[in-house]
DNA sequence: ATTGCTGCAAACCTTTTGCAAGAAT
DNA sequence: ATTCTTGCAAAAGGTTTGCAGCAAT
């Protein structure tokens, strides 16, 4: 269910090691998807690229990360309308996006434990726990909410 | 937290205190909210639309679902990156989406309590209870697998 | 030498928006 | 008569795809 943590090199490796080839464009994607330990969107992480690799192009962007989610190293997830968000697969957390300010809190899979044992036991439902994603209001925006 | 039961009388009347005018189009969508009970794409609504009222157009279903979903007689979520699904505020309940063959199923709120009472203590964070959306495996999909 | 990957541009899909004409009040 | 709504068409935003050339193996 997701290793501890992916080193640079543990993710070259994989990617080598299932065929795929090194690429400078995937070499800085892997880079950024270490160094930023957040939620980031694609657009994002063209940007980061874009940094080593002036010519990368969005497209190829979706197609590492796709290739990086297909061998597990990689997640994403949709929360609300927007971009989706991706991130290396690393200790499982679900989300909570607030719908007012658009914050993403991380918050432990703990949390849904009963949930997730529920949903399996009552409907045989399989719970993907990277995928969580909850939407609501923050306590910020509530408070900024009862002042109005 | 959402009235048992709306019908087509019930909205309309809440439309027209709201201010708003009843147009043949907003006639039709409210119907084929009431009749299909289940959740359904701007898409097919804008179908289900056209039947009775044919030059009806994809802006106004989606203007028309907004205008519902201020009054709180519609609620839509994003399961995934597909189009939303959209469906009369009713009974509380959450989704689980199966990420192989997308069928949803509704689950009532009740799982969902005490997850969204450990998140407003430990997070100061109010869920929305309307736009609970997990994905995961149904069990027809998991079996499916093992046989594989 | 293979053949996987790339950038570019264009397509795609869902949703939103501008606008002038039309309709509900 | 007022002004809310509509249809159309175009735009927007995110993502995918076709293709010919480039590059990692």
């Amino acid at each position: 269910m997701g290793e501890e943590t992916w080193s640079i090199d543990d993710i070259l490796a994989t990617l080598r090691t299932s065929g795929g080839r090194i690429t400078a464009t995937k070499r800085a994607l892997v880079q950024a998807l270490v160094e930023t330990r957040e939620h980031v969107t694609a657009e994002a992480l063209t940007a980061a690229v874009q940094i080593h690799a002036p010519e990368a192009s969005p497209s190829t962007i979706y197609r590492n990360l796709e290739e990086l989610e297909q061998l597990g190293i990689v997640v994403h997830a949709h929360l609300g309308r927007a971009a989706a968000v991706y991130h290396l697969a690393g200790p499982v957390h679900g989300h909570l996006l607030c719908s007012r300010c658009g914050v993403t809190l991380e918050v432990p899979s703990t949390l849904f434990e009963p949930l997730v044992h529920a949903v399996r036991r009552d409907f045989d439902f399989d719970v993907d726990r990277h995928h969580l994603a909850i939407s609501g209001v923050c306590g910020s925006c509530r408070d900024a909410e009862l002042h109005s």
